[in-house]
RNA sequence: GCUCGGGUGGCGGAAUGGUAUACGCACAUCACUUAAAAUGAUGCGGGAGAAAUCCCAUGUGGGUUCGAGUCCCACCCCGAGCACCA
């Protein structure tokens, strides 16, 4: 028998496969179309590792798959070709990027191919090839004429080190994305893409795509839409100034806290510019804008939670109370969001209370939450009063337990309680009501809980509807000497004392008491769900959710919808990439390359490093040129795009990659877009598929796709760890190399075990001796089809054989490969007990491998099956449904619930015939001995549970 | 700090509320071999027992249920993301 050589038939299949065409996507198939997409690779120098291909080898057995159920599938591969790394790489080596890039390519393809994976490559993609940046610079220039791409001068994030601007989403923890080198802020003019104009429709397009419910809610937050309005307060007493003729816009999400806002916040970002205005502030204050605005985004982050500002000296009105409040610059106010200005309102907002408690600011409860005891419910038609109430919450630090009242008439249990007297002060209240209600005198203050709360509620002792405006102070026990209580008191309740598990809702009459536990525990007083307006006028009583429309109304602000996400920029000062085909013209100003003209060829460079200015700059022959619209002298841009913006329309160009007279065929892309299955890595969730988001919803717009959402259901691939459970990285040197493992296991063995590691989603150490394991099924498959005769029926294998056609089916479609790799392996294990399969079992089996282990399945199908046409061109085989259900059932036994055995019976039995068969199990009647039942659990087929 | 995921043998992991530990790795013993590798067979959560079998175990503690890895509550630990966005 020939010994299973992966290395010789896999090289062999593969050359075959791609000779005869087998995998090309036909436009004009009348099968359905099935776009499978796949993140296409930025090609590094350090070649792929094990890690990567785990994406691939998915979408292959499910494009294989698909195909096998009659779908046109389109599947790919291309390259991300331009970008910093390879430039860099580049400059170490000192080649030419070109050079590198194409080197990469090269030995990524080769990689790439050696896995068997069924790409049309006929569709193969290069960012950096002039037939695709052409069309890059065609969608800037449409961007352009259509006001979405535009010039400005704006702070932006610079990496030192690179030399280059960085997109917003580019910064992480405020150092550069790709290297960690803290990034700076620097004013530059720079091209944007209008974004921001697409904010709503990105948000809504969410809806209804089949995406990861994380990644969708990613997205949502990097948009961060939040509804609020615009208020103004006048300023007053600017020193050196008149007063009365200022103001200040603030943005707030919580216009029903107006009342409460005691002190306003400006950022030093826009004090900065009142200073540029001419206002005449304190050295002190001064000093403090200067300060926070040189430090670095990464310190402003670190002190994060250490609060710092100064008196801005400055008297704003609260429109609402028409008092005056102070004005403070902080840092804690970013100048890049919203107007650059808050109202701060300390009882509400957990920032600005911490601010207050450090520089000892005003706090102004205005809103309390509101429960309507569902226990004790108002009751119609009887009189509503309003209270101003406390509990006391005593505790007995000797036993640890708390004092409370158990009611003799009503089956309440509460804390001793009461209403404040009119500028009774409300620790004093506390106490009095504990003295007057249970005799104890001698009580130490532990804290009083910020915040009162307000509750409706039917008070039966005195048959009247309450809304009680609680607050609860808490006390310790100094000793238990106790005064006598009045008759009226002790009659009405005895005292208890309760465990501190008891105070809640479930054991406790108030409906306050879970609120208080909250408070007990939390970490900032500051209140900040919804509730009823207090301290607000003629607005008391309001629900804030009400509240927010019409104190905006009353006090002429204006309703307003912000949003995090900021415009995208787009220009990078670097050289390899693509240039930005607009020109500078002194009369004519800014205009685009014409179409004709483009693509705008990158130039080759001997010297192409960045020295502060972009390379390009220093190429008089590339900047040089004749104004498009009147001829004269003119200069090209000089800096290139963001390689976002190459990958943001891609999986566009694959469905007509060749089209050199437009972006892509209309009726191509409205035929195979939008994909149905993107797999990508969990990295990427905001970046790159927001800017396709947006770049397909612009094309749309402009008529070019008759679609809005790219990317249909998005899977996203676990990371492969190295054996020592870190990231594979080059640096902890844990990077398995996948070609000596092809070379030595073959494609298949590697396939396999990729998709056997674990669920797809997660990631796994990889695991050098876990890997024999596939190796081993796969050697099992060949022996046995080698040796075994194909001959005969074995009825007895069609159960779990069609089981299995079954579970793998469902397994691919819900990637959950790892256990369709062990239902093959149990199948296997299955059939080397049988002498004798059928050559129809055997083809099935073969069928449904074949996904998995195309070259391996390949060649028992064709040399030991015979078979002329591949088997990739073979249907999924069905099940056949009366082959699945069994004719017996194990039925297990219980007794308790405790399994006490099993019965085999046929599939249907009733319950009396499983009692009477359960009862006979020897191990069934030992526990039963002697013993009453119960109950029967009985579950047909499957369980009898007798309960005794 | 906030928001999501997730804690199951020595390891990767499996399990519509119904015999937890499938499948694989590692390990042990045996067969084949002069020997090793390869291959095959058997065993393999912990404890008690000669065995039948019993008890305990899915991060910890409670709860719901005839029955909980699975559902609910609290806590602990790990991972990811966000991070002063008013």
């Amino acid at each position: 028998m020939i010994k299973y050589n992966p290395k010789k038939i896999e090289k062999k299949w593969q050359n075959k496969w791609d000779k005869d065409g087998l995998y090309r996507a036909d436009d004009k198939s009348k099968k359905p179309k099935y776009y499978q997409l796949e993140t296409f690779p930025y090609p590094s120098g350090a070649g792929l590792h094990v890690g990567h291909p785990k994406g691939y080898i998915a979408e292959d057995i499910h494009a294989r798959y698909m195909r096998m159920n009659g779908r046109e599938v389109l599947y790919t591969m291309g390259w991300d070709a331009f970008g910093l790394p390879t430039e860099n790489y580049a400059i170490k080596v000192g080649k030419s990027p070109q050079e590198v890039a194409r080197a990469n390519i090269k030995n990524f393809k080769r990689q790439v191919k050696m896995f068997g994976l069924s790409y049309d490559w006929d569709r193969e993609i290069d960012t950096s090839s002039p037939e695709y940046y052409k069309w890059t610079q065609w969608l800037f220039i449409q961007l352009f004429n259509a006001g979405l791409a535009y010039r400005k001068t704006a702070t932006v994030n610079w990496c030192p080190k690179d030399q280059t601007v960085l997109a917003n989403e580019q910064v992480v923890d405020g150092k550069c994305e790709r290297d960690g080198e803290p990034v700076i802020q620097k004013e530059m003019e720079q091209w944007f893409f209008r974004i921001t104009d697409y904010t709503e429709r990105l948000l809504s397009g969410l809806e209804g795509l089949d995406w990861p419910e994380a990644t969708i809610k990613r997205q949502k937050d990097w948009i961060g839409k939040s509804e609020g309005a615009v208020l103004n307060f006048s300023l007053n007493h600017i020193s050196g100034q008149e007063d009365g003729k200022h103001s200040v816009e603030i943005f707030t999400t919580r216009p029903d806290t107006l009342f409460g806002a005691t002190f306003l916040v400006v950022s030093p970002e826009l004090a900065k510019k009142w200073l540029d205005l001419g206002w005449q502030a304190s050295d002190k204050v001064k000093t403090y804008i200067k300060e926070s605005l040189d430090r670095k985004e990464l310190d402003r982050l670190e002190a994060v939670g250490d609060k710092t500002g100064v008196d801005a000296d400055i008297k704003a009105i609260n429109p609402a109370t028409e008092k005056e409040i102070p004005v403070w610059i902080a840092d804690y106010v970013l100048g890049s969001y919203g107007t650059g200005a808050i109202m701060a309102v300390p009882a509400h907002d957990e920032r600005d209370l911490e601010f207050a408690v450090k520089f000892n600011l005003p706090i102004k409860e205005v809103v309390v939450p509101n429960i309507i005891d569902r226990r004790n419910p108002p009751v119609k038609g009887k009189k509503s009063v309003e209270r101003r109430n406390i509990h006391a919450i005593v505790r007995d630090p000797d036993t640890g337990k708390y004092l409370g009242l158990k009611w003799r008439k009503f089956d309440w249990t509460t804390f001793p309680m009461g209403g404040v007297e009119d500028g009774e002060d409300i620790v004093a209240a506390a106490k009095r009501e504990v003295e007057e209600e249970t005799g104890f005198v001698n009580l130490k203050l532990v804290k009083v809980i910020e915040g009162q709360v307000r509750a409706e509620y039917f008070a039966a002792h005195k048959d009247e509807n309450r809304v009680a405006y609680t607050t609860a102070v808490v006390f310790d026990l100094i000793d238990r000497e106790q005064v006598e209580i009045d008759e009226k008191e002790s009659s009405a309740h005895d005292i208890i004392w309760l465990d501190s598990s008891k105070l809640n809702y479930e054991n406790m009459t108030h409906a306050e008491v879970d609120i208080w536990n909250e408070r007990l525990h939390s970490k900032s007083p500051a209140y900040t769900g919804d509730g009823v307006l207090i301290n607000s006028e003629k607005f008391d009583g309001l629900d804030s959710a009400k509240a927010k429309g019409e104190i905006v109304k009353s006090v002429g602000g204006k309703k307003k919808v912000q949003y995090r996400l900021r415009d995208w920029s787009v220009s990078r000062q670097r050289y390899w990439g693509v240039p930005i085909p607009m020109v500078h013209c002194p009369d004519c100003g800014i205009v685009p390359v014409p179409e004709k003209d483009l693509p705008v060829k990158l130039p080759t460079l001997k010297d192409y490093r960045p020295k502060g200015k972009p390379p390009l700059a220093s190429s008089e022959k590339f900047m040089k040129v004749k104004c498009p619209k009147c001829s004269g002298e003119a200069t090209r841009a000089s800096e290139t795009l963001d390689t976002f913006v190459d990958s943001s329309w891609y999986y566009l160009r694959y469905t007509d990659p060749k089209n050199d007279k437009n972006i892509f065929d209309k009726d191509k892309v409205d035929h195979w877009m939008p994909a149905d299955l993107y797999v990508i890595g969990a990295e990427h969730t905001v970046l790159h598929l927001l800017y396709s988001r947006f770049i397909t919803k612009f094309l749309n717009d402009q008529g070019h796709l008759n679609f809005e959402e790219p990317f249909l259901k998005l899977k996203h691939v676990g990371l492969i760890q190295g054996e020592d459970g870190q990231k594979m990285s080059k640096s902890k040197g844990n990077v398995v190399n996948p070609d000596d493992l092809v070379d030595k296991m073959g494609a298949d063995t590697l396939r396999l075990y990729e998709m056997f590691m674990g669920p797809f989603e997660d990631g796994q150490p990889w695991d050098s001796k876990s890997i024999l394991g596939v190796y081993r099924f796969l050697n099992r498959v060949w022996v046995l089809y080698n040796k075994s005769e194909m001959e005969g029926k074995n009825d007895e294998l069609n159960r779990i054989l069609h089981k299995t056609i079954k579970k793998t089916g469902e397994d691919i479609e819900n990637f959950r490969f790892n256990t369709a790799v062990s239902g093959f392996m149990k199948l296997l294990n299955e059939l080397e007990e049988h002498e004798r399969i059928s050559q129809d079992q055997a083809e099935t089996f073969l069928k449904i491998l074949a996904p998995f282990a195309p070259h391996l399945v390949e060649e028992i199908w064709t040399d030991v099956l015979g078979h002329k046409k591949s088997v990739h061109l073979e249907s999924w085989p069905a099940y056949d449904k009366k082959l699945i259900v069994e004719d017996s059932a194990d039925v297990i036994v219980q007794v308790n619930g405790k399994a006490r055995g099993v019965i085999k019976l046929p599939v249907g039995s009733e319950e009396a015939k499983t009692r009477e068969e359960a009862l006979k199990e020897k191990n069934v009647s030992a526990h039963l001995e002697g013993k009453n039942i119960k109950k029967v659990i009985f579950i047909k087929d499957r369980l009898i549970n007798f309960v005794i």
